[in-house]
DNA sequence: ACGTACTAGTTCGGTCTCGAACTATCTCAG
DNA sequence: CTGAGATAGTTCGAGACCGAACTAGTACGT
């Protein structure tokens, strides 16, 4: 039986909506917003605001104001990168570090809800398959 | 190898982002925004406003202006509902069904270009894996 | 009947996000 | 060297989106 992709895509992305809007109290909590939350999940794979903007299809304006609120948060630190004084590294700081994993674990608590549905098997083949969709893109 | 949940919401996502903004341009040219084809795509299953914004996770308010433009476009009609004055059934016209199905093609083309990275193996285990998660709730 | 509580949709003001233009820095061909 | 073109990050003005308050209509207990 063959899915209509357009479907597929429309009811993932319902479900991932409302997985993230459910999370979006804790989150608050924490002390970040959403869009926050997302720069501070990936910051340690992406540590240059250019980089991490295309990654979270973000725009580079949209990410300074990030950058910024994160650092006066306390929770991210800017590095000058002395290979290339254009840039700045983006560091994590340990309240950085405490706060996106309880981000983190929050997220994950509001999704296993749903992946209580399928094997651990799946999970880590889903994982797989998600990674190489989004593998030669970055 | 255990697999984190939030990791898998997190790849999920930037997924069906990366799809969505490839989309953008196609869908800009049939004259919709992102937000009002999602507008389109579900007012045939939830034809009155506020259910629909529910439905989408977004605000009443924005969904005002969402039905507006759409409108506006000719691509939706407001009908009154005899049962309940406060309500308007939202009716697709022929050139909204016409744009809602271009968009949804457009969509699934777009999904497809990242599907065809992957065996038809990995697209069958994904499509049963994301089903189990989707299929029961809506 | 009627008043209280509820629901549908709109309006308004403020915040979020973006594209375009800008500054500072890097790269590299000549 | 050096200057033309590319890239990192910021600023600024405009439009998108939301919460709260509002208007209009419904539901129902008494």
């Amino acid at each position: 039986m063959v899915v209509d992709a357009a479907r597929l895509w429309t009811l993932n992305h319902r479900l991932l909506t409302v997985v993230l809007d459910a999370c979006t109290d804790e989150l608050a909590e924490l002390g970040l917003e959403t869009k926050e939350f997302f720069v501070l999940a990936e910051v340690a794979a992406s540590p240059y605001p250019a980089e991490l903007a295309a990654k979270l299809v973000i725009s580079k304006a949209s990410m300074t104001g990030y950058v910024r609120n994160l650092v006066a948060k306390g929770f991210l630190r800017r590095e000058i990168d002395d290979a290339d004084l254009r840039r700045q590294r983006l560091v994590l700081t340990t309240e950085g570090v405490t706060a996106r994993d309880k981000a983190l674990a929050a997220l994950a608590a509001g999704f296993d809800r749903r992946l209580a549905r399928i094997t651990p098997a799946d999970r880590s083949e889903l994982q797989r398959i998600l990674l190489a969709l989004l593998e030669p893109a970055n």
